[in-house]
DNA sequence: CCCCAGTCGGAGAGCGCTCTCCAATGACTC
DNA sequence: GAGTCATTGGAGAGCGCTCTCCGACTGGGG
């Protein structure tokens, strides 16, 4: 055992020469590649079996010139200081792509990129051949890495649309159709003085959540309602609800552009003595593990991430698998989820 | 350069031609390997860089049996549905290790396991020459992992050691001595009538912190104080508060094991009108994003998880690198993070 | 009974790299 | 001036695999 364990790991050679057969014959009957006489299968297999082997990745992958690997890119997280895995809602998509992964037998490289440095290393690494393609969660709407990937041919699928259009694949949500679920929602329930906070107007889905919103709040007939930009952290969720209460003490009704300020929102609700839902609604959006932390659990309009990483896994995949050029992006809609704050 | 990236990638043999010398000493250039002449040096450089070559990473390790790649494997997420990444803890502890691996260049292959299914898949990957090595989050003490892995003769470091003797790099923390830096802040500030919320019994790291706060608790010269059991869960660390209140209502101190416990602990203190720190304070564990998302913000006890990175991705490091058979473990020690909870 | 198509195993080239040898050169000693 | 040795470039084997040929064998039709 212990001996063994120290040999050389056996060869496609060694379980040829166990079973009898050629080297040939052995990777046919592994890769399912062409028919291979029953008996002889059989064979091969308890060969293999017999002497432990597992196929040289290495050695495949110079040949196929695939790696079986594909990379999971985040770019930008420098300002979450590299801990954006724990943002509940990154986490919640890469965590999401990971799953999607596991059932195919893939286990994605993880990649971090902020700086133009390490953007060009993550570069190089794809380029290297270290994996067949890459799944991209950019944080910024401005980010570089989605058009250097274009350029380096590398095969790739965005979570969320680029800002400026560019030959690549991604998975988006509906987020119009999400601001406008939110207003209906806190219409419905018969709040009159509603208010928004956005997330940073430089990201596409921060404009079309609030588009959304104002299109549909206006569309009930209100006049328009105040909205604060907020960076979708629980900080400036807690400063934009201070200053809306200081500006619209009357508010009885907040769309927050994600749970995490929406979470910010309650706290100083709370501070302030009101009662969510009660005095004032709640809604929030992603639907992330920040929605059922709140106190109360937040209502929000969920953004079905495993499906959409899923879904960019498949894409991803097929691109490889085809080896063609085209490009396919799927657009996902949002569903709202009711829960205490509205 | 459509047409460029459309071709065969370069190889050594273009650069060498290109340079006017041979694949040998193209590869000393780049590996650094030999003393080359200065002048051919500059010449392979500039060859390098004008036919846009970069090493074929396959080919390479077939021949070094090395990846240059190191797996991170998550074990036991099976009841977190593959959210554990997202969990305060945990995230920080993957963030910690990806972080401390991207200064050497290395991105890790993230690995999760769970069912026996998957555990047999994962060392069969990294047995296929995935990766040099593994980091190891295990979330259960029973896991059967790090036994699988040293039976494989996978080089590999644990986050936290394991629950029985395995010939197995690791990394901990001295729980201990974490629960008595609580017991004495809780005494310091006053607090006459303690009680603790520890984590599930079946972790060495929950019996270390307990035993820790009872060992402090009676050594400051008081009785036993009561505890109750959770599941490091913000609600088990709401259903272990409730039930400390009912049982205990003249407690004016709460230490829990970890910051979610001790944010749901927060959320039951304020329903049951207690103010929080002047009516009873409360100490969490780990310092994760939870302890200063909650409000008030945590007094917690702070694993030093970067560091802890750090140091586990050095240890498997020398280990590859030095080939050698050896285990090594470092011990880190805790410190108090004081904030408004206590 | 022969021929041809179809089926399936084996031989061998080659993927791109590293690394061991070996040879050539020059420096230095005696 | 010859021998020794350190220095550095090149040739070529070989890492473990896939895949294209090729050849052997089978069966069925004319």
């Amino acid at each position: 055992m212990s001996a063994a364990s120290q040999a050389r790991p056996p060869t496609l050679e060694d379980v040829a020469r166990v079973a009898g057969v050629s080297r040939a014959t052995v990777s046919r009957v592994i890769n399912t590649t062409r028919n291979v006489d029953p008996v002889i299968q059989e064979t091969v297999r308890r060969a293999i079996a017999k002497t432990g082997y597992t196929p040289n990745t290495a050695a495949r992958s110079l040949v196929t010139r695939r790696t079986g690997t594909i990379a999971l890119v985040v770019s930008g997280a420098g300002d979450f200081g590299g801990d954006i895995l724990v943002d509940p809602f990154f986490g919640r998509v890469a965590s999401g792509i990971i799953s999607a992964l596991r059932p195919r037998g893939i286990y994605p490289l993880l990649m971090f990129a902020d700086t133009p440095e390490t953007r060009a290393h993550v570069v190089d690494h794809l380029r290297q051949g270290n994996a067949d393609g890459a799944l991209v969660v950019a944080i910024h709407s401005a980010d570089p890495l989605p058009a250097m990937l274009v350029a380096a041919n590398v095969p790739s699928v965005l979570f969320a649309r680029p800002t400026r259009p560019l030959p690549i694949s991604f998975v988006d949500l509906a987020h119009r159709e999400g601001g406008r679920l939110a207003v209906d929602h806190l219409v419905a329930r018969g709040c009159r003085r509603v208010a928004t906070i956005s997330g940073p107007l430089d990201v596409p889905a921060s404009q079309e959540r609030l588009a959304g919103f104002r299109e549909a709040w206006v569309g009930h007939g209100n006049p328009e309602a105040p909205f604060v930009e907020g960076n979708f952290t629980l900080d400036s969720g807690e400063r934009a609800m201070e200053r809306l209460l200081a500006e619209h003490p009357d508010v009885d009704g907040v769309f927050a552009a994600n749970d995490l300020m929406a979470s910010g929102a309650l706290h100083v609700l709370r501070d302030h003595g009101r009662r969510v839902p009660d005095d004032v609604a709640v809604i929030g959006f992603d639907d992330s593990s920040a929605a059922t932390a709140s106190r109360p659990a937040l209502t929000t309009v969920r953004q079905p991430v495993e499906d959409m990483a899923a879904e960019m896994a498949s894409l991803l995949l097929d691109r490889i698998g085809r080896q063609d050029r085209r490009v396919t992006s799927v657009v996902f809609e949002p569903t709202l989820v009711v829960r205490q704050s509205a």
